[in-house]
DNA sequence: ACCTGAACACCGTTCAAGT
DNA sequence: ACCTGAACACCGTTCAAGT
């Protein structure tokens, strides 16, 4: 373990692991500072603090990221390999999305993946600002996706479960509840309901809400530039 | 300001407003207990602790949400209509996506709105398991863009920038290091520049992106309908 | 039933002092 | 140039004690 000095890609590896591990919350100066045998305060003089850290570390998991050959594969199967490698990386990296979004971080690791996104919207034939746009669309889906399938699962239903097994004897009131908002929204709770009966966890919906989605994306994009077509 | 006794509330109002206020990070325990004159310690009672605060103030705030008359106005009208009264609601609650992703807090609020959005696209023609997946498409990218307009820009250049400006020996240096990124990303560069010349802030790209994403999965929506009734 | 105050175990960050 | 230790100003939460 003994290093001569620290340094920057050390510290943002271990910041990674930390991360990976334990969560956003999981990182901190201190708990970084024990697993690299170093003062807490060691990191300041690295890297300036908490937040740059974080945009360090953010920037640097994006290189995991293949890029598909654009001109070999064709725009819509290369849009496609780019938006499940994007969810598959804020998969592994629960904390990536909540970095980037805090912090807008952008660096050479998300430069490398956008000049792809660039390349492939392009080759579908986007130009100008409609580029600009159409490179955002499926990244701001998937964003909201990650945060979804990262987040806790703390609806109604779960906190009066959670209420009635705590306290036993105000079941009945949490069924009554639950009856009640049923009965006020039938539609939410008709599909609640299809879905327990489907068998389905959380986590299989999400990915068919994922697919879904990169589908309708696609659908729409394509269906903008056949109108443009024809326009011209 | 001397009320009989605190209530629950009473409390997430407060919470809402400094919330808004100041931020996510700008809520804290002892602050709000200052806001109503009482001991930080004695909103424990009334809302157990501060994780479930923000759940309750979240979904308190989703009743903001005019609904729109889906059978009068068609399902497209209303599906951007409640799109864009997402938008907004975000827009004004900086810290509301930030809470429901965290915690995917779903209380009444939200149940309110989602049975909108479920009437919305069972109109448009959605059965089933499609029905939740056409719900949620749309709402994964409005997370997906209230995340992005609510970080903080903090590229690449803006910190080559700030740091050029602090100190400005370093000027050269930043210049020189933003020019081999170009080199190396010429795609991505020249939208920086094109958007530079259209001489569009940060936020009115935003809107654009928006919108065009807002269409953009209509139209995929659409053309999903389309090819199952062909398909039928 | 409702509230207080002290206390505990944490944070990020600064800064003088060391090597 | 790089690192330490003490210190500061915060956190959320618990809990005995009060009314």
């Amino acid at each position: 373990m003994a290093r001569e000095t620290l340094n920057r890609e050390q510290i943002v590896r271990a910041a990674i692991e930390l991360l990976d591990a334990e969560g956003i919350d999981g990182l901190s100066m201190r708990k970084l500072g024990q697993k690299l045998g170093s003062a807490a305060t060691a990191m300041y003089w690295h890297v300036g603090n908490k937040e740059n850290l974080l945009i360090l570390a953010a920037d640097e998991v994006w290189s995991e990221i293949t890029l598909p050959d654009v001109p070999a594969v064709g725009w819509r199967p290369a849009a496609r390999e780019l938006m499940y490698a994007v969810r598959g990386l804020c998969d592994r990296h629960r904390w990536l999305v909540r970095v980037i979004t805090t912090y807008y971080a952008a660096g050479e690791g998300m430069a490398r993946f956008q000049e792809c996104a660039y390349e492939t919207f392009d080759a579908a034939g986007f130009r100008d600002a409609d580029l600009d746009w159409a490179v955002s669309t499926p990244f701001m889906f998937v964003t909201g996706m990650a945060f979804m399938s990262g987040s806790e699962v703390a609806g109604i239903k779960e906190r009066a479960e959670q209420e009635s097994a705590e306290q036993p004897e105000k079941e009945a009131e949490a069924i009554a509840q639950i009856n009640a908002l049923a009965a006020k929204y039938p539609r939410l709770s008709a599909s609640m309901e299809a879905q327990a009966q489907r068998g389905q966890g959380f986590a299989e919906q999400v990915d068919e809400v994922f697919a879904f989605g990169v589908e309708t994306i696609l659908d729409g994009l394509a269906a903008r530039l056949a109108a443009r077509s024809d326009a011209v």
